[in-house]
RNA sequence: GGGGAGAUACUCAAGCGGCCAACGAGGACAGACUGUAAAUCUGUUGACUUAUGUCUUCACAGGUUCGAAUCCUGUUCUCCCCA
Protein backbone atom coordinates (compact mmCIF):
# COMPACT_ATOMS: atom_id res chain seq x y z
CA UNK A 1 0.00 0.00 0.00
CA UNK A 2 1.31 3.49 -0.77
CA UNK A 3 0.86 4.37 2.39
CA UNK A 4 -0.66 3.33 6.43
CA UNK A 5 -4.08 4.66 6.30
CA UNK A 6 -4.73 4.27 10.30
CA UNK A 7 -0.87 5.68 10.73
CA UNK A 8 -1.85 8.73 9.16
CA UNK A 9 -5.31 8.92 11.08
CA UNK A 10 -3.36 8.66 14.59
CA UNK A 11 -1.25 11.29 13.63
CA UNK A 12 -3.62 13.89 12.57
CA UNK A 13 -5.78 13.03 15.76
CA UNK A 14 -8.72 11.88 13.46
CA UNK A 15 -9.00 8.20 15.24
CA UNK A 16 -10.75 8.00 17.67
CA UNK A 17 -11.39 3.95 17.70
CA UNK A 18 -10.52 1.20 15.21
CA UNK A 19 -11.93 -2.51 15.21
CA UNK A 20 -8.67 -5.07 15.76
CA UNK A 21 -7.71 -5.93 12.20
CA UNK A 22 -8.59 -3.24 10.47
CA UNK A 23 -5.06 -1.82 9.90
CA UNK A 24 -3.57 -4.99 8.53
CA UNK A 25 -6.43 -5.45 5.96
CA UNK A 26 -6.04 -2.08 4.88
CA UNK A 27 -1.97 -2.76 4.37
CA UNK A 28 -3.32 -6.08 2.79
CA UNK A 29 -4.72 -5.21 -0.18
CA UNK A 30 -6.80 -2.15 -1.61
CA UNK A 31 -10.09 -2.21 0.47
CA UNK A 32 -13.44 -0.24 -0.15
CA UNK A 33 -14.58 1.66 2.62
CA UNK A 34 -17.87 3.75 3.36
CA UNK A 35 -19.02 6.54 4.81
CA UNK A 36 -22.56 7.50 4.99
CA UNK A 37 -24.18 11.00 4.63
CA UNK A 38 -27.42 12.41 5.48
CA UNK A 39 -29.45 14.07 2.38
CA UNK A 40 -31.11 16.42 4.31
CA UNK A 41 -29.95 19.23 2.74
CA UNK A 42 -28.81 20.07 -0.97
CA UNK A 43 -25.13 21.67 0.23
CA UNK A 44 -22.97 19.45 2.83
CA UNK A 45 -21.44 21.76 5.44
CA UNK A 46 -18.14 22.04 7.36
CA UNK A 47 -19.60 19.51 9.97
CA UNK A 48 -19.34 17.25 7.31
CA UNK A 49 -15.91 17.80 6.60
CA UNK A 50 -14.35 15.55 9.30
CA UNK A 51 -15.72 12.67 7.02
CA UNK A 52 -14.82 14.00 3.55
CA UNK A 53 -11.06 14.99 5.02
CA UNK A 54 -11.25 10.63 6.21
CA UNK A 55 -12.31 9.41 2.56
CA UNK A 56 -9.45 11.75 1.07
CA UNK A 57 -6.56 10.29 3.13
CA UNK A 58 -8.41 6.82 2.42
CA UNK A 59 -8.44 6.92 -1.19
CA UNK A 60 -4.90 8.76 -0.74
CA UNK A 61 -3.66 5.63 0.59
CA UNK A 62 -4.74 3.62 -2.17
CA UNK A 63 -7.93 2.69 -1.19
CA UNK A 64 -11.73 3.14 -2.58
CA UNK A 65 -13.78 5.58 -1.22
CA UNK A 66 -17.78 4.59 -1.10
CA UNK A 67 -19.63 7.95 0.03
CA UNK A 68 -23.17 6.23 0.60
CA UNK A 69 -26.45 8.93 0.61
CA UNK A 70 -28.86 7.73 2.90
CA UNK A 71 -31.73 8.47 1.00
CA UNK A 72 -33.30 5.62 3.37
CA UNK A 73 -31.91 6.04 6.36
CA UNK A 74 -32.47 9.60 6.04
CA UNK A 75 -35.68 9.21 6.18
CA UNK A 76 -35.83 6.97 9.48
CA UNK A 77 -34.00 9.12 11.72
CA UNK A 78 -30.68 8.48 13.83
CA UNK A 79 -31.57 8.11 17.78
CA UNK A 80 -27.75 8.74 18.35
CA UNK A 81 -28.45 12.47 17.68
CA UNK A 82 -30.80 13.43 20.30
CA UNK A 83 -32.87 15.39 17.05
CA UNK A 84 -36.56 14.61 16.85
CA UNK A 85 -37.52 12.19 14.53
CA UNK A 86 -36.94 13.47 10.60
CA UNK A 87 -39.48 13.98 7.96
CA UNK A 88 -40.12 11.97 4.52
CA UNK A 89 -38.31 13.15 1.95
CA UNK A 90 -39.90 12.91 -1.68
CA UNK A 91 -37.22 10.81 -4.04
CA UNK A 92 -37.27 13.92 -6.08
CA UNK A 93 -36.01 15.96 -3.62
CA UNK A 94 -33.82 13.28 -2.67
CA UNK A 95 -31.98 12.69 -6.01
CA UNK A 96 -31.68 16.44 -6.12
CA UNK A 97 -30.05 16.46 -3.31
CA UNK A 98 -27.92 13.35 -3.94
CA UNK A 99 -26.32 14.83 -7.36
CA UNK A 100 -25.94 18.65 -5.87
CA UNK A 101 -23.44 16.36 -2.68
CA UNK A 102 -22.19 14.39 -5.48
CA UNK A 103 -20.82 17.98 -7.08
CA UNK A 104 -19.25 19.17 -3.70
CA UNK A 105 -17.12 15.34 -3.15
CA UNK A 106 -15.91 15.61 -6.59
CA UNK A 107 -13.83 18.56 -5.18
CA UNK A 108 -12.52 16.21 -2.45
CA UNK A 109 -12.32 12.50 -3.53
CA UNK A 110 -12.26 11.31 -7.47
CA UNK A 111 -14.78 9.20 -9.18
CA UNK A 112 -12.38 8.93 -12.37
CA UNK A 113 -9.14 7.91 -10.87
CA UNK A 114 -9.41 3.42 -12.21
CA UNK A 115 -9.11 0.76 -10.16
CA UNK A 116 -9.54 3.37 -6.71
CA UNK A 117 -12.38 5.77 -8.03
CA UNK A 118 -14.85 6.84 -5.80
CA UNK A 119 -18.38 5.55 -6.26
CA UNK A 120 -21.55 7.11 -5.09
CA UNK A 121 -24.66 4.81 -3.72
CA UNK A 122 -27.77 5.82 -2.35
CA UNK A 123 -29.49 3.09 0.31
CA UNK A 124 -32.63 4.22 -0.92
CA UNK A 125 -32.02 2.29 -4.13
CA UNK A 126 -31.78 -0.90 -2.19
CA UNK A 127 -34.40 -0.59 -0.09
CA UNK A 128 -36.87 0.67 -1.65
CA UNK A 129 -37.77 -2.97 -3.32
CA UNK A 130 -37.53 -4.61 0.20
CA UNK A 131 -40.51 -5.65 1.75
CA UNK A 132 -41.34 -5.18 5.59
CA UNK A 133 -41.76 -9.31 5.67
CA UNK A 134 -38.33 -9.87 4.09
CA UNK A 135 -36.47 -7.52 6.33
CA UNK A 136 -37.85 -8.38 9.19
CA UNK A 137 -36.66 -12.10 8.53
CA UNK A 138 -33.56 -11.93 6.85
CA UNK A 139 -32.15 -9.11 8.90
CA UNK A 140 -34.00 -8.93 12.11
CA UNK A 141 -33.57 -12.51 12.59
CA UNK A 142 -29.80 -12.29 13.13
CA UNK A 143 -29.97 -9.65 15.88
CA UNK A 144 -30.98 -9.97 19.48
CA UNK A 145 -33.19 -7.40 20.85
CA UNK A 146 -31.11 -7.38 24.30
CA UNK A 147 -27.38 -6.74 21.59
CA UNK A 148 -29.82 -3.94 20.08
CA UNK A 149 -30.69 -2.90 23.58
CA UNK A 150 -27.19 -2.74 24.95
CA UNK A 151 -26.41 0.00 22.37
CA UNK A 152 -25.37 3.38 24.03
CA UNK A 153 -27.68 5.35 21.24
CA UNK A 154 -30.62 3.11 22.77
CA UNK A 155 -30.23 3.31 25.86
CA UNK A 156 -29.64 7.21 26.23
CA UNK A 157 -33.62 7.27 24.81
CA UNK A 158 -34.77 4.57 26.35
CA UNK A 159 -35.92 7.23 29.38
CA UNK A 160 -36.94 10.18 27.42
CA UNK A 161 -38.39 7.12 25.01
CA UNK A 162 -37.94 5.96 21.33
CA UNK A 163 -40.26 4.92 19.03
CA UNK A 164 -39.76 1.51 17.10
CA UNK A 165 -38.42 3.25 13.98
CA UNK A 166 -35.32 4.73 15.49
CA UNK A 167 -35.14 1.54 17.15
CA UNK A 168 -34.93 -0.31 14.35
CA UNK A 169 -32.44 2.23 12.91
CA UNK A 170 -29.09 0.60 13.35
CA UNK A 171 -30.67 -2.89 11.66
CA UNK A 172 -31.49 -0.39 8.82
CA UNK A 173 -27.72 1.12 8.87
CA UNK A 174 -26.61 -2.69 9.88
CA UNK A 175 -28.32 -3.99 6.24
CA UNK A 176 -26.31 -1.28 4.30
CA UNK A 177 -23.16 -2.32 5.40
CA UNK A 178 -24.20 -5.68 4.83
CA UNK A 179 -25.57 -4.85 1.25
CA UNK A 180 -22.67 -3.06 0.25
CA UNK A 181 -20.12 -5.66 1.61
CA UNK A 182 -22.27 -8.44 -0.72
CA UNK A 183 -22.76 -5.93 -3.84
CA UNK A 184 -19.19 -4.21 -3.55
CA UNK A 185 -17.13 -6.01 -1.33
CA UNK A 186 -16.86 -3.08 1.24
CA UNK A 187 -15.16 -4.23 4.23
CA UNK A 188 -14.75 -1.47 6.06
CA UNK A 189 -17.31 1.14 7.40
CA UNK A 190 -16.20 4.33 8.72
CA UNK A 191 -18.14 7.83 10.79
CA UNK A 192 -18.21 9.79 13.74
CA UNK A 193 -17.54 8.67 17.24
CA UNK A 194 -21.21 8.33 17.58
CA UNK A 195 -21.99 5.56 14.89
CA UNK A 196 -19.37 3.22 16.40
CA UNK A 197 -22.75 1.07 17.61
CA UNK A 198 -24.62 1.37 14.74
CA UNK A 199 -21.51 0.52 12.56
CA UNK A 200 -20.11 -2.29 14.69
CA UNK A 201 -24.26 -3.64 13.84
CA UNK A 202 -23.52 -3.86 10.83
CA UNK A 203 -19.95 -6.10 11.13
CA UNK A 204 -22.15 -8.40 13.19
CA UNK A 205 -24.55 -8.43 11.02
CA UNK A 206 -22.00 -9.46 8.12
CA UNK A 207 -20.47 -11.93 10.43
CA UNK A 208 -23.88 -13.82 11.77
CA UNK A 209 -25.61 -14.34 8.15
CA UNK A 210 -22.73 -14.80 5.91
CA UNK A 211 -19.71 -15.69 8.14
CA UNK A 212 -17.51 -12.70 6.60
CA UNK A 213 -15.34 -10.05 8.20
CA UNK A 214 -15.95 -6.64 8.45
CA UNK A 215 -13.80 -3.60 10.09
CA UNK A 216 -14.63 -0.44 11.81
CA UNK A 217 -13.24 3.03 12.32
CA UNK A 218 -14.35 5.90 13.59
CA UNK A 219 -13.22 9.89 14.12
CA UNK A 220 -13.30 11.53 16.81
CA UNK A 221 -15.84 14.63 17.83
CA UNK A 222 -13.88 17.77 16.52
CA UNK A 223 -14.87 20.24 19.32
CA UNK A 224 -13.64 23.95 19.71
CA UNK A 225 -10.84 25.08 22.76
CA UNK A 226 -13.99 26.71 23.81
CA UNK A 227 -16.58 24.30 24.16
CA UNK A 228 -18.85 25.42 21.56
CA UNK A 229 -20.47 23.95 18.80
CA UNK A 230 -17.60 23.30 15.62
CA UNK A 231 -19.02 24.72 12.13
CA UNK A 232 -21.94 26.76 13.63
CA UNK A 233 -22.12 30.89 13.26
CA UNK A 234 -24.27 33.39 14.11
CA UNK A 235 -26.16 32.47 11.09
CA UNK A 236 -26.20 29.11 11.52
CA UNK A 237 -24.23 26.41 9.18
CA UNK A 238 -20.59 27.08 7.13
CA UNK A 239 -22.47 25.58 4.07
CA UNK A 240 -20.07 24.41 1.32
CA UNK A 241 -22.27 25.50 -1.28
CA UNK A 242 -20.99 29.22 -1.90
CA UNK A 243 -25.07 30.40 -2.33
CA UNK A 244 -25.40 29.53 1.28
CA UNK A 245 -22.23 30.78 2.55
CA UNK A 246 -20.24 32.70 0.38
CA UNK A 247 -16.26 32.29 -0.03
CA UNK A 248 -15.68 35.38 2.30
CA UNK A 249 -17.95 34.09 4.72
CA UNK A 250 -16.25 30.71 4.55
CA UNK A 251 -12.97 32.11 4.38
CA UNK A 252 -13.89 34.51 7.78
CA UNK A 253 -14.51 31.28 9.91
CA UNK A 254 -11.33 29.56 9.66
CA UNK A 255 -9.53 32.49 9.58
CA UNK A 256 -11.49 33.30 12.78
CA UNK A 257 -10.46 29.84 14.63
CA UNK A 258 -8.44 30.43 17.97
CA UNK A 259 -4.74 29.09 18.18
CA UNK A 260 -5.57 26.04 20.09
CA UNK A 261 -8.09 25.09 17.45
CA UNK A 262 -6.70 25.70 14.41
CA UNK A 263 -3.32 23.68 15.17
CA UNK A 264 -6.02 20.71 15.54
CA UNK A 265 -7.74 21.74 12.50
CA UNK A 266 -4.99 21.82 10.14
CA UNK A 267 -3.98 18.52 10.78
CA UNK A 268 -7.31 17.34 10.43
CA UNK A 269 -8.70 19.92 7.66
CA UNK A 270 -5.95 20.38 5.26
CA UNK A 271 -3.82 17.29 3.16
CA UNK A 272 -0.56 19.12 4.40
CA UNK A 273 2.17 16.43 5.14
CA UNK A 274 3.37 16.31 9.64
CA UNK A 275 6.81 18.28 9.16
CA UNK A 276 4.57 21.02 6.97
CA UNK A 277 2.33 21.08 9.80
CA UNK A 278 4.91 20.68 12.25
CA UNK A 279 6.73 23.81 10.73
CA UNK A 280 4.24 26.03 10.22
CA UNK A 281 3.11 25.56 13.76
CA UNK A 282 6.59 26.36 15.02
CA UNK A 283 6.38 29.17 12.93
CA UNK A 284 3.41 30.65 14.43
CA UNK A 285 4.05 30.28 17.76
CA UNK A 286 7.10 32.29 17.43
CA UNK A 287 4.63 34.94 15.75
CA UNK A 288 1.52 34.27 17.16
CA UNK A 289 0.13 38.11 15.81
CA UNK A 290 0.62 37.22 12.46
CA UNK A 291 -1.68 34.08 12.27
CA UNK A 292 0.49 32.57 9.91
CA UNK A 293 -1.76 29.05 10.79
CA UNK A 294 -5.22 30.28 10.77
CA UNK A 295 -4.12 31.66 6.98
CA UNK A 296 -2.61 28.41 5.79
CA UNK A 297 -5.69 26.72 6.97
CA UNK A 298 -8.87 29.20 5.45
CA UNK A 299 -6.64 29.45 2.37
CA UNK A 300 -6.13 25.71 1.88
CA UNK A 301 -9.86 25.21 2.76
CA UNK A 302 -11.39 27.75 0.53
CA UNK A 303 -9.44 27.16 -2.43
CA UNK A 304 -10.15 23.38 -2.27
CA UNK A 305 -13.95 24.07 -1.49
CA UNK A 306 -13.93 27.25 -3.45
CA UNK A 307 -11.12 27.97 -5.74
CA UNK A 308 -8.20 29.73 -6.12
CA UNK A 309 -9.54 33.15 -7.24
CA UNK A 310 -12.08 33.04 -4.64
CA UNK A 311 -9.48 33.09 -2.06
CA UNK A 312 -7.63 35.74 -3.53
CA UNK A 313 -10.85 37.72 -3.69
CA UNK A 314 -11.61 36.95 0.11
CA UNK A 315 -7.97 37.89 1.07
CA UNK A 316 -8.36 41.00 -0.83
CA UNK A 317 -11.78 41.73 1.16
CA UNK A 318 -9.92 41.11 4.27
CA UNK A 319 -7.31 43.44 4.40
CA UNK A 320 -9.62 45.89 3.66
CA UNK A 321 -12.36 45.18 5.83
CA UNK A 322 -9.98 44.36 8.89
CA UNK A 323 -6.84 46.26 7.84
CA UNK A 324 -6.27 49.94 9.23
CA UNK A 325 -8.26 51.39 6.54
CA UNK A 326 -10.42 54.63 6.85
CA UNK A 327 -12.88 56.71 4.89
CA UNK A 328 -10.12 57.29 2.32
CA UNK A 329 -8.64 53.91 1.17
CA UNK A 330 -12.22 53.20 0.74
CA UNK A 331 -13.21 55.72 -1.86
CA UNK A 332 -9.81 55.15 -3.42
CA UNK A 333 -11.35 51.64 -4.93
CA UNK A 334 -11.31 51.25 -8.19
CA UNK A 335 -14.74 49.83 -9.21
CA UNK A 336 -13.92 46.47 -10.28
CA UNK A 337 -11.68 45.63 -7.01
CA UNK A 338 -14.31 47.51 -4.65
CA UNK A 339 -17.40 44.93 -6.14
CA UNK A 340 -15.09 42.24 -6.13
CA UNK A 341 -14.18 42.73 -2.40
CA UNK A 342 -17.96 43.35 -1.28
CA UNK A 343 -19.27 40.31 -2.89
CA UNK A 344 -20.20 38.09 0.07
CA UNK A 345 -20.94 41.33 1.96
CA UNK A 346 -24.94 41.51 2.07
CA UNK A 347 -26.22 44.57 0.00
CA UNK A 348 -29.09 46.41 0.51
CA UNK A 349 -30.71 49.21 -1.95
CA UNK A 350 -32.17 52.61 -1.04
CA UNK A 351 -33.47 55.09 -3.59
CA UNK A 352 -31.97 58.54 -3.31
CA UNK A 353 -35.28 60.01 -2.30
CA UNK A 354 -35.36 57.54 0.65
CA UNK A 355 -31.72 58.70 1.71
CA UNK A 356 -31.95 62.15 1.52
CA UNK A 357 -35.68 62.59 3.29
CA UNK A 358 -34.25 60.35 5.78
CA UNK A 359 -33.68 62.73 9.09
CA UNK A 360 -31.12 60.81 10.96
CA UNK A 361 -28.64 58.08 11.23
CA UNK A 362 -30.87 55.82 12.89
CA UNK A 363 -33.59 56.03 10.30
CA UNK A 364 -31.22 55.29 8.00
CA UNK A 365 -29.69 51.89 9.37
CA UNK A 366 -33.07 50.68 10.22
CA UNK A 367 -36.39 51.63 8.68
CA UNK A 368 -34.95 53.13 5.40
CA UNK A 369 -32.46 49.55 5.34
CA UNK A 370 -35.89 47.55 5.45
CA UNK A 371 -34.56 46.57 9.06
CA UNK A 372 -31.67 44.22 7.21
CA UNK A 373 -29.61 46.11 9.54
CA UNK A 374 -31.03 46.79 12.61
CA UNK A 375 -35.18 45.51 13.18
CA UNK A 376 -35.69 48.36 15.34
CA UNK A 377 -34.63 52.14 15.60
CA UNK A 378 -34.34 51.35 19.45
CA UNK A 379 -32.24 48.84 18.31
CA UNK A 380 -29.89 50.99 16.56
CA UNK A 381 -29.61 53.64 18.36
CA UNK A 382 -28.63 51.20 21.34
CA UNK A 383 -25.49 50.27 19.56
CA UNK A 384 -24.88 53.62 18.08
CA UNK A 385 -24.65 54.93 21.56
CA UNK A 386 -22.72 51.49 22.88
CA UNK A 387 -20.07 52.80 20.20
CA UNK A 388 -20.69 49.75 17.57
CA UNK A 389 -21.52 50.99 14.56
CA UNK A 390 -19.18 52.81 12.02
CA UNK A 391 -20.26 54.37 8.24
CA UNK A 392 -17.35 53.72 5.76
CA UNK A 393 -15.23 53.10 8.58
CA UNK A 394 -16.08 56.12 10.42
CA UNK A 395 -17.97 55.36 13.87
CA UNK A 396 -20.73 57.40 14.24
CA UNK A 397 -20.98 58.84 17.22
CA UNK A 398 -24.30 60.62 16.94
CA UNK A 399 -27.55 58.87 16.64
CA UNK A 400 -29.05 61.92 16.16
CA UNK A 401 -27.14 63.21 12.74
CA UNK A 402 -28.62 63.70 9.67
CA UNK A 403 -26.34 61.13 6.94
CA UNK A 404 -24.27 63.48 4.70
CA UNK A 405 -21.44 60.40 4.44
CA UNK A 406 -19.60 60.67 1.25
CA UNK A 407 -20.53 57.86 -1.53
CA UNK A 408 -18.56 55.63 -2.57
CA UNK A 409 -18.20 55.22 -6.18
CA UNK A 410 -20.78 57.87 -6.22
CA UNK A 411 -23.54 55.40 -4.92
CA UNK A 412 -22.66 53.07 -2.08
CA UNK A 413 -22.26 53.50 1.95
CA UNK A 414 -20.33 50.49 4.00
CA UNK A 415 -21.91 50.40 7.27
CA UNK A 416 -20.61 48.01 9.99
CA UNK A 417 -22.11 46.90 13.02
CA UNK A 418 -19.83 45.64 15.11
CA UNK A 419 -16.43 44.02 14.49
CA UNK A 420 -17.41 41.76 11.43
CA UNK A 421 -20.64 42.14 9.95
CA UNK A 422 -20.92 45.11 6.70
CA UNK A 423 -23.52 46.00 4.95
CA UNK A 424 -23.43 47.63 2.02
CA UNK A 425 -25.96 50.57 1.62
CA UNK A 426 -26.85 51.17 -2.57
CA UNK A 427 -28.33 54.48 -2.94
CA UNK A 428 -30.09 54.17 -5.92
CA UNK A 429 -32.36 56.73 -8.37
C1' G B 1 -55.30 6.76 46.27
C1' G B 2 -53.08 10.00 50.71
C1' G B 3 -49.46 13.98 51.98
C1' G B 4 -45.89 17.77 50.56
C1' A B 5 -43.08 21.12 47.14
C1' G B 6 -43.02 23.79 42.79
C1' A B 7 -44.05 26.29 37.65
C1' U B 8 -40.52 33.68 36.91
C1' A B 9 -37.47 36.41 30.84
C1' C B 10 -32.45 32.30 26.16
C1' U B 11 -30.78 29.02 30.66
C1' C B 12 -30.14 28.78 35.99
C1' A B 13 -32.16 31.52 39.79
C1' A B 14 -34.05 35.65 43.41
C1' G B 15 -38.51 38.34 44.49
C1' C B 16 -43.61 36.74 48.18
C1' G B 17 -49.26 43.47 47.98
C1' G B 18 -47.01 49.19 45.67
C1' C B 19 -40.07 51.85 45.04
C1' C B 20 -40.85 45.31 39.61
C1' A B 21 -39.71 45.13 33.03
C1' A B 22 -38.58 42.26 37.78
C1' C B 23 -31.75 41.11 42.16
C1' G B 24 -27.87 37.84 40.71
C1' A B 25 -25.15 34.18 37.61
C1' G B 26 -24.37 32.05 32.86
C1' G B 27 -25.06 32.87 27.74
C1' A B 28 -25.49 36.32 23.70
C1' C B 29 -24.25 41.10 21.48
C1' A B 30 -21.17 45.48 21.67
C1' G B 31 -16.84 48.64 23.45
C1' A B 32 -11.58 48.91 25.34
C1' C B 33 -6.95 46.15 25.17
C1' U B 34 -4.94 42.78 21.38
C1' G B 35 -3.51 39.48 16.61
C1' U B 36 -10.45 39.68 13.03
C1' A B 37 -7.33 34.81 18.87
C1' A B 38 -7.61 33.69 24.18
C1' A B 39 -7.84 36.06 28.91
C1' U B 40 -9.33 40.57 31.37
C1' C B 41 -12.20 45.04 32.16
C1' U B 42 -16.77 47.97 30.72
C1' G B 43 -21.71 48.50 28.58
C1' U B 44 -26.40 46.40 26.62
C1' U B 45 -29.77 42.30 27.00
C1' G B 46 -39.11 42.16 26.97
C1' A B 47 -41.00 45.29 22.73
C1' C B 48 -41.65 50.01 20.61
C1' U B 49 -40.49 54.92 20.81
C1' U B 50 -36.66 58.74 23.05
C1' A B 51 -39.13 60.47 26.38
C1' U B 52 -40.10 63.04 33.54
C1' G B 53 -43.23 57.87 27.55
C1' U B 54 -46.34 53.72 25.82
C1' C B 55 -47.35 48.60 25.52
C1' U B 56 -46.84 43.19 26.65
C1' U B 57 -44.73 39.72 30.30
C1' C B 58 -43.65 36.21 36.07
C1' A B 59 -47.71 28.17 33.84
C1' C B 60 -53.34 28.94 32.28
C1' A B 61 -58.34 30.97 33.51
C1' G B 62 -60.99 33.73 36.83
C1' G B 63 -61.39 36.66 41.58
C1' U B 64 -60.01 40.06 45.94
C1' U B 65 -57.72 45.09 45.99
C1' C B 66 -57.07 52.00 44.52
C1' G B 67 -52.93 48.65 43.13
C1' A B 68 -50.66 41.67 42.41
C1' A B 69 -45.16 38.04 39.86
C1' U B 70 -46.58 38.41 45.04
C1' C B 71 -53.31 37.06 48.31
C1' C B 72 -57.83 33.68 46.98
C1' U B 73 -60.40 29.87 43.62
C1' G B 74 -60.19 26.53 39.71
C1' U B 75 -57.24 24.12 35.61
C1' U B 76 -52.83 21.98 33.46
C1' C B 77 -47.99 20.20 34.16
C1' U B 78 -43.44 18.79 37.11
C1' C B 79 -41.01 16.82 41.40
C1' C B 80 -40.74 14.36 46.30
C1' C B 81 -42.73 11.19 50.30
C1' C B 82 -46.39 7.35 51.96
C1' A B 83 -49.63 3.42 49.95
Amino acid sequence: MKENFVQELKWRGMLHDVMPGTEEQLLKEPTAGYIGFDPTADSLHIGNLVQIMTLVHFQHAGHKPVVLVGGATGMVGDPSGKSAERNLLSEDVLRHNESCVKKQLAKFIDFSAGANSAELVNNYDWFKGLSFLDFIRDVGKHLSVSYMMAKDSVQKRLETGLSFTEFSYQLVQGYDFYWLYKNKNCKLQMGGSDQWGNIVTGTELIRRKDGGEAFALTTPLIKKADGTKFGKTEQGNVWLDAQKTSPYKFYQYWLNASDEDTATFIKIFTQKGKSEIDALIAEHSQAPHLRKLQTELAKDITARVHSMEEVNKAIKASSILFGNSVTEDLISLDEQTFLAVFDGVPQIAVSKSAYENCANVTDLLSEVTQGKIFPSKSEARKMISGGGVSINKQKIEDSTHKPDYPFLLKRFLLAQKGKKNYYLIEIIN
